[in-house]
DNA sequence: TAAACCTTCAACCCTCACTTGAAGCTTGAG
DNA sequence: CTCAAGCTTCAAGTGAGGGTTGAAGGTTTA
């Protein structure tokens, strides 16, 4: 779905060049993966290249022989790129699941829910949002984004004097937004806030003398280790709320 | 099927006291390696070695060192190689949906990639378990378990004098002993539990009302709300750990 | 014409997921 | 008590997967 609207605005601007519009100029490997630097930062044209090797791809040439990649041929790249990032699919596997004309899941932009099994705490992508991007890709009011800035449960940073976002926000945001249609109001989430702080604190006493070793393999560690005891916390944490609310229900 | 066999065993069992109702004894490596080859032909004594070594499996050990298989061990086990076999998931992303809590999906029933619906704060199976059974099945030491009561992490029901415990009870147990293994003691589980308690208290004033209703539609629909609202929160809940992480990470 | 960009091909490299082998200890049936 | 079968650790090795590098040279476009 995403792609397809992000298609839809390629081809507003390809309006401009009227006539030959339909047939999009094909790109040279460079210009391909300049392009797909943004979403994917480990691709190389070297990359691109064993990709075509193994099979994955085969673009056009020029006379001369230099590859041409069609819009097309970008697409099937990027998808590529998705499920062996996402998914974490080898390209054998890849390669099969295009022959049999699957496509990478794609449904609703949203990362939440559906299965985005990235590491969690290297923020990959620097993106940063400005107010009026959160609101629209959250759908929650200004309202309540200030609202969440006054209890603490987001923090946005300072750039240029502005507040900027990040995804995480963006997904607190997302999340608050949805318990709002519950009843949950903004202040209601400082004891969220106050216990996500007490469990941070107390990995840190776990983990933090390794965390600032001067051993980068001892740090890398410590961040691998870290991500699991986060997601192992946050289940426990899921598992004593349902046995405290089965007691509410009887 | 063979889980859905096992779980009908569960039950059968949760009435008898003890005795000789199974032959649920702990296994050797060799013994683990048999069973499984049916299921997995690539499996090996030296595999499961190695992937203990990679903090994927922590069996008991014998006075003399040998490794002991319980049967959550062994299920545990067989779990990994299917996501290693049918998802093509590497070790680390294992480990991680693993310390998350997300089994492998079994179902096979329905193609939907989505998540498993099933309903969690009605409690279906009315299993109980023993301290046995409960140690047996979590791989815990009997010693965690009697901390994790008197910290209130869990707090078993009295049956005819003896302690019983269900199903969220042996989850919580199986994550404490995940955490143990970081070095996150018993006592460490307080704070969860606190946390746990006011929000469920939250919740509680916010929906009393109609879970307490005595018109049974309303009743349903609180109970599905709660539900709905439970996994907002433990999501949103998840955010803000991750935020505070991220900062402690850099 | 020159700079920027592209080509192939072989060799190299790193990580992951194990396997092998040596030397020695444990268990349990007889 | 003995002894074979089975287990232990540890270091080193293996092979596939997924690329990168560099040399030598051709193509495009300003």
């Amino acid at each position: 779905m995403a792609t397809r609207q992000r298609i839809q605005g390629d081809s507003d601007r390809g309006r401009l060049p009227d006539s030959l519009s339909r047939p999009r100029k094909a790109l040279t490997i460079g210009a391909v993966c300049k392009i797909l630097q943004s979403e994917f930062d480990d691709i190389s044209i070297s990359k691109i290249r064993y990709l075509e090797n193994q099979k994955l791809l085969t673009p056009r040439r020029t006379a001369g022989g230099y590859r041409l990649y069609s819009q097309s041929d970008v697409e099937r790249l990027r998808t590529i790129l998705r499920m062996q990032r996402d998914e974490f699919l080898p390209l054998r596997v890849i390669r099969q699941e295009l022959a049999a004309g699957r496509d990478v899941d794609l449904g609703g932009d949203r990362p939440t829910g559906s299965a985005v099994r990235r590491a969690i705490l290297v923020n990959s992508s620097n993106a940063y949002l400005t107010v009026d991007e959160l609101t629209e890709e959250t759908g929650a009011r200004e309202e309540l984004v200030h609202e969440l800035e006054e209890f603490g449960v987001i923090v946005p940073e300072k750039r240029d004097g502005a507040a900027v976002y990040d995804e995480t926000d963006r997904e607190i945001v997302r999340t608050a937004n949805e318990l709002a249609r519950f009843g949950v109001a903004a202040r209601n989430l400082r004891v969220f806030r106050s216990s996500a702080d007490r469990e941070a604190n107390l990995l840190e006493t776990l983990l933090g003398a390794s965390l600032r070793s001067r051993n980068p393999q001892r740090r890398k560690d410590a961040v691998e280790s870290l991500e699991n005891l986060a997601a192992t916390v946050s289940h426990l944490k899921h598992l004593l709320l349902i046995r405290d609310l089965r007691r509410l229900t009887g």
